[in-house]
DNA sequence: GCGACAG
DNA sequence: ATCTTGTCGC
């Protein structure tokens, strides 16, 4: 699939903070999706010795959640880890695992946060905004909001606060007794359908099954490397 | 200044 | 993220 280049890439930490707040206002906090066939999983795997990074894109069917087509795409790791700066240093490479992408996915599940970040663009949002695709937030960790602790059943949800009080995402049990992960709109969705099809994309794990097999893709792709 | 901090 | 074995619990 085609993918329209935002902005460079190869900047400081304070432009990409810069770029971050320019692009916050594009961003679609609603939609709904009424009849997804294909959903995408995205990861990316880093050889922390070679600095290198293997991006994955798996597109499964669904309901029945069965992969339909993996890409990856190996390449250098520049950009430094920083919380809240993370697209900067995985999009390059899924975009170039995307542009192999045939079947374009109704919906994309990304691992990180979506708007649930200090300035709204968390990578699930960025790589949305890019992509002109539905995205997803689904977090193992907060980055940053406050919440209680949901209701040990499976399904249960609360909200995720920001400072002023606004819903930036919620802390999700995909799981009975599990650790709740933190999913939030990334770009074209609204946080109700974010919650609702994250959970119809989970079997029997605390991750969704997109999410799962592109970590399992990128990873695999990482050692025969 | 101190603590927090996606992957 | 990545480094790592066994082990406690549903």
């Amino acid at each position: 699939m085609e993918i329209k280049p935002l902005h460079a890439w190869d900047v400081s930490p304070g432009e990409a903070i810069r770029i971050q707040i320019t692009l916050a206002g594009n961003v679609q906090t609603s939609g709904e999706i009424s009849h997804p066939l294909l959903v995408a999983g995205v990861d990316v795997a880093v050889d922390r010795f070679r600095k290198t990074g293997t991006a994955s894109v798996v597109v499964l069917s669904f309901p029945d959640l069965k992969v339909v087509e993996t890409r990856i795409h190996r390449g250098p790791v520049t950009f430094p880890y920083i919380p809240g700066l993370l697209s900067f240093r995985e999009i390059p490479l899924l975009v170039k695992a995307f542009e192999q992408v045939t079947l374009i996915p109704d919906i994309v599940l990304v691992d990180g946060q979506g708007i649930a970040h200090p300035r709204r663009m968390g990578l699930a949002t960025h790589l949305g905004l890019m992509l002109d695709v539905p995205t997803i937030g689904c977090a193992k960790s907060r980055l940053c909001g406050v919440f209680a602790e949901p209701c040990l059943d499976s399904g249960s949800f609360s909200p995720l606060l920001d400072d002023a009080g606004e819903t930036i995402g919620a802390a999700v049990r995909t799981r009975k007794n599990i650790k709740p992960i933190f999913i939030s709109p990334g770009h074209q969705i609204s946080l109700d359908q974010s919650i609702f099809w994250t959970l119809q994309c989970c079997g029997k794990y605390r991750l969704p099954e997109p999410t799962r097999q592109a970590h399992i893709a990128a990873k695999s792709s990482l050692i025969s490397a």
